[in-house]
DNA sequence: ATGAAAGCGCTAACAA
DNA sequence: TTGTTAGCGCTTTCAT
């Protein structure tokens, strides 16, 4: 394995003009520059992790890390789990993460400044965030105000275009929909009525992306199925109210084979279904896996399938992000780490 | 974050003791080990994987990786190709992995030994093993006639309760059948008829377990479904003389729903069942994702799914496993590291 | 612009 | 049985 000290010993120069070299610290006599990055690529040299993590500690690394904090959002405290332990490992590095909770649904940019203005203190300074992606715009904005200098963002579970932006974690919401849409088609022979329900007023991003993906994927691959319906029954204050209405529709369509519940938010609906008499069993596909009652009733099928995303993976991974660039100089290898969709059903919770 | 320096300090003693306790070297005065161990417990203390790694270093470790390196067997090409990627990895921290590939079909014990006789120099010596678990028991038998000491084994693809075993890689092929079994029910409302093929003589265990994994599933949960038949079409010579009795049989069988092809060999059998003229379109269930072939045909739906079971992880992590051992001086999590089983369509390759 | 030296946390060899 | 020391690869500070 090749070192440092190995480079610098064939340049003839110091270890100190190699790392100057090697991590663009400038001020280095480009004929030395050049030759020390010609032997560097000749030796195949490649960093010691371990030493660029032990001397890395000196930084006292902090990221900052935003989730949502919400019983009612259980997708939301899978994701903040996984970020958690995480930390506990980058601990032991010396990197410390700091958690700021979102309590509450957020509508507009303002209110978000106002939120963090209450959220984050002035110190410590933070060196790195992650950030869902719907905060990511009003963040930096807000930590430009502070006038302070430029760090790096990591967006989750949603994109953003934001400044400053190093990558994004989440899932291709489009390609959620066309894989629902597949599952759709194998269990009907590819020509099965479906009733798409969503409990949002049908102005969510990642259900609307989801919901085209479905109507794309029918369009593109299966000419004989059919959307009987869309459904839009508003949001959770509603939901009471609207259940009987819901299913008294759904007995019109006595024809359907598959409801997809895109947003379900209260997964109590799909009992409902279950019990129902219907000509033939009606299968229902959610996403995500949320709720100890959602598990159980994909366990004993009332949920025929779930489409999976990968939450720990998207509270881990933008830390791993950030650590590997801020104190191991790596950058991502990606602008986008895309989590897996997973087709869940009762074996393979 | 609290180093072995401030554990030193608190309790009066030096650095070097307390490496010697908290390392399990012995040597120390039985009340001294026990003040130690409270000040670690009570600082909480978690020892700095870059301090251990950078160390590690001087031991100059070496891993050997057995593996089957055969076109026709394109699952442990991935497995391969995954290990060395990571080896890769591993470089940067000093630590070199030799690659011993097995090239054909090994029927026994006595042959192993040959085989790694021939394959495996006395020099290096080896500090841990990544081996499949079919091959196991022989490797550890063959390393105690050498007489070296004891040096640590994690097994792959296969279980095997052989000696020195830290760890195994796998996935659960019991579970892989019962999760075949309900994708199979999802297809067919629960009342399929299933016809089970594989291209083995029946005496492979990984497709046996599949296939009692199947059958159990069946009659835990779908009382109507049906297995018409299991056919084992023997070995890879027997291939082109069995395809037309084969199909003839399909033919018989002409309700059939689903096939489930444990154990192909060779795809192009998909190739023909999807051509063959029958009541309705039977939908195949194979195993893994091996060939471009394969790809595409799940692709264009000529295989209806396919059930995956990471082979970049049965690559990797065995070797993370060993690293983290030899390297970094921690125990694994637990004995058996499952791989995940994912039911693959059209839409989720 | 360059080099020298100290130090990050841990281990190992040696001295006491 | 215990302490001391040097060193793993890399970064940073300070002197030149």
């Amino acid at each position: 394995m090749v070192t440092m000290k190995d480079i610098a010993a064939e340049a003839g120069v110091s270890r100190g003009t190699v790392d100057r070299v090697l991590n663009n610290r400038g001020r280095v006599a480009p004929d030395k520059e050049k030759r020390i990055r010609e032997i560097a690529e000749k030796l195949g040299y490649r960093p010691n992790p371990a030493g660029k993590g032990l001397a890395a500690r000196k930084k006292q690394l902090k990221i900052g890390f935003i989730y949502v904090k919400n019983a009612a959002a259980p997708f939301h405290m899978a994701v903040y789990r996984a970020a958690q332990e995480y930390a506990v490992e980058l601990e032991q590095y010396g990197v410390e993460v700091l958690f700021f909770p979102v309590t509450r649904a957020i509508e507009n940019n303002e209110e978000w400044i106002r939120m963090f203005e209450t959220l984050i203190p002035a110190r410590p300074q933070i060196d790195g965030w992650a950030v869902l992606g719907l905060a990511a715009d009003s963040l930096v904005t807000w930590l430009k105000m502070r006038g302070e200098g430029t760090v790096p963002v990591v967006t989750y579970n949603l994109d953003s275009s934001c400044e400053w932006k190093l990558a994004y974690v989440g899932c291709d919401y489009r390609q959620a929909g066309r894989l629902a849409c597949g599952v759709a088609s194998l269990m009907t022979d590819a020509q099965g009525k479906v009733c798409i329900l969503s409990m949002d007023p049908g102005n969510i991003q990642s259900s609307a992306e989801r919901i085209e993906g479905f109507e794309d994927e029918m369009k593109d691959r299966y000419p004989d199925m059919e959307i009987v319906d869309k459904i839009f029954f508003g949001m959770e204050g509603y939901y009471e109210s609207v259940k009987g209405d819901l299913m008294k529709k759904l007995e019109e369509y006595s024809g359907i084979d598959v409801i997809y519940l895109v947003n379900p938010g209260d997964y109590s609906i799909c009992e409902y279904i279950s019990r129902t008499e219907m000509p033939h069993r009606v299968k229902i596909i959610t996403n995500d896996l949320i709720t100890g009652e959602q598990w159980e009733m994909v366990r004993n099928e009332k949920i025929a399938v779930t489409i999976c995303q990968e939450p720990e993976k998207q509270g881990r991974k933008p830390l791993e992000i950030l650590f590997d660039y801020l104190a191991l100089g790596r950058e991502p290898d990606t602008a986008w780490y895309k989590t897996e969709l997973s087709i869940n059903i009762a074996q393979n919770l």
